[in-house]
Order: structure tokens, then sequence, then C-alpha cells
DNA sequence: GCGCAGGGGGTCG
DNA sequence: CGACCCCCTGCG
């Protein structure tokens, strides 16, 4: 680390920095008055802006390598994605053009979607955005990294309860104690189904969890969490249902090694097309 | 305007 | 299968 600033140049149609950072892949990113974004990943601030008919991605600090591995540069998104996608894949890609899956910090997907479940965006970005600040101290800045597991186990469960984190408080801790013990790239690197069953040990990380965690955190594309907006879309638009298992089952069949990918788009499609009751 | 159900990118016991 | 922290929303 250099202190060099490392800089990444997408077409607009490539990254659409507003659909990424709402999407809830996500929680810590904010767009300030020049509809500028801007967050802290690898503890190191990073913003992305517009630039004519480019997006600029650009990192205070760290390899060039580092930061296009968490854009997921080398991916080429869109049709050559999905070949053979059906008409709501079709659809959903079409509307979502520009998202793309971000390669996160493991220990910080894990915290994050732990906090996320049975729970809604404003309040889990509220509760995020607190523990960064606890963990930074008192005297805290715009560039608060988020904790590393020691941090957070400084924190006892009523500190986190005070921070909104409510009954989750106790998975947080106990989970931060194991990632102590976790070679997370060594998940990494084993076989997706694998590092699914050995996300699933810790606190609070049941099936969908561990799939956000491995799509997320890892770079398993084929992880394909299972919620209540994509069972909505199987089911209205596919006319599939069954049990979470059986639905990251037909998503394999359907979407192929890109389930996950193809997840993030139907649901990103699914929030704005589909009634909260259907 | 206020109060109060209802629900939220599920998981645990 | 029911309870769960708590914030936000929608209705009466």
């Amino acid at each position: 680390m250099g202190q060099q600033v490392a800089e990444l140049v997408f077409p607009r149609e490539a990254f659409d920095p507003t659909t990424i950072f709402t999407s809830g892949q996500t929680f810590r990113f904010r767009k300030d008055e020049a509809g500028v974004w801007s967050g802290v990943a690898h503890g190191t601030r990073v913003h992305v802006r517009q630039e004519g008919s480019n997006v600029v991605f650009t990192a205070q600090d760290g390899s060039l390598d580092l930061w296009k591995q968490y854009t997921d540069a080398d991916r080429r998104y869109g049709g050559t994605l999905f070949p053979d996608a059906d008409d709501v894949l079709r659809a959903a890609l079409d509307y979502g053009r520009g998202l793309r899956v971000l390669r996160q910090e493991p220990f910080e997907t894990l915290i994050s979607f732990i906090i996320s479940a049975n729970n809604n965006i404003p309040r889990i970005t509220g509760i995020i955005d607190r523990l960064c600040r606890t963990c930074a101290g008192e005297s805290c800045g715009a560039d608060v990294p988020f904790p590393q597991a020691d941090d957070v186990l400084g924190m006892t469960e009523a500190d986190l309860r005070e921070i909104g984190a409510g009954y989750r408080a106790k998975y947080i801790l106990e989970s931060a104690r194991r990632a102590k013990d976790t070679d997370f790239a060594e998940l990494a690197a084993a076989p997706y189904e694998e590092a699914h069953a050995e996300l699933t040990k810790f606190s609070g990380v049941g099936p969908k969890v561990a799939d956000c965690i491995a799509l997320f955190g890892l770079g398993k594309a084929e992880a394909f969490p299972v919620d209540v907006w994509v069972k909505r879309i199987l089911r209205t638009l596919y006319g599939v249902t069954g049990t979470p298992r059986q639905l990251r089952e037909f998503a394999a069949q359907r979407f192929g090694k890109n389930a996950g990918i193809a997840q993030q788009y139907l649901f990103h499609y699914a929030r704005a097309h589909l009634e909260q009751g259907s």
C-alpha cells in the first residue's frame, strides 16, 4: 500500500452506483450533494463519480488488483453472462443495467448480514453505521472503517443493544469470536457447498444469510440467497414454489454457475415491479 | 395529528 | 412452528 490512488474507469452502462449501492449488498455508501458516492472498503476511502459517459471509481490507497477484485471489474456483465436467459431474467438484466456484485470483505459481510436478518434496510444501515462509529471511538470523522473482529469483541452485548442491534447482539459477539478462528481465504477457495455449510455454523447465520456471505464476501457467484422477494418472483413469474432448498436447486438449473448474480438482478427487479402482497 | 398494528432480504430453540 | 429487537410505514 503505497499512498497511491487507484482508479478504475467503467462505461456508464457497466457501473450504476445508485443501483449497486442501494441494492442491499452493501450498507456503507452515501451520496453527497454533488452526486458523488463514497464509502470505506478495505480500510480505505473510496468514491464513485460520473465523468461524461464514464463512471470513475477511485480509492485513496491499495493496489489496482484489489479494487478490480472489489468491483468485479474483469467480469463482463450484461447479455454475455447469461446467453440463454429467459424473458423474465432478460427483463431484469435490462432493468438493472449497471448493477454489479461487489466482492466485499468477509468479516464485514458476515456481521452486516447477521444484522440484516428479519430487518429492513434503513435500520440495518443505522445499526452498521453506529457499530463502525462506536468501534472507531468518540472522535471519528467521515472515514470510519468497518471494525475488525477484535474491535467488535471490545463491545459488550449491552453496548450492541444500545446501538440498536436488538437480539442480534449475542449473535454478533459469538460470530466475531468464531471469525477469529476462521480462515476466510480458505473458505473462499473451498467449493460452494462446503463454504456454505461452514458459514451456517456461525451464530445468527442460517441458509439465506450464508448465501449472502458466500455471494458478497467470498465471491461465490453460484450462491443464490432465497429471500421473500426471490420467493415472490419465482412464484409469480416462474410459477415455482417449494422449500428454499428446492428453489436453490431450481436456480442452479435455470441460471447456472452465476445464479447469484441473476438473483441480484431479479431481486432488484422484483422490488420495483412486484406488489408487497403478491 | 396520534396511536397502534403490521412487517421487514430469517434464525433460533 | 412461535418468539424475537426495533424502526418505519400505513391506516383508523
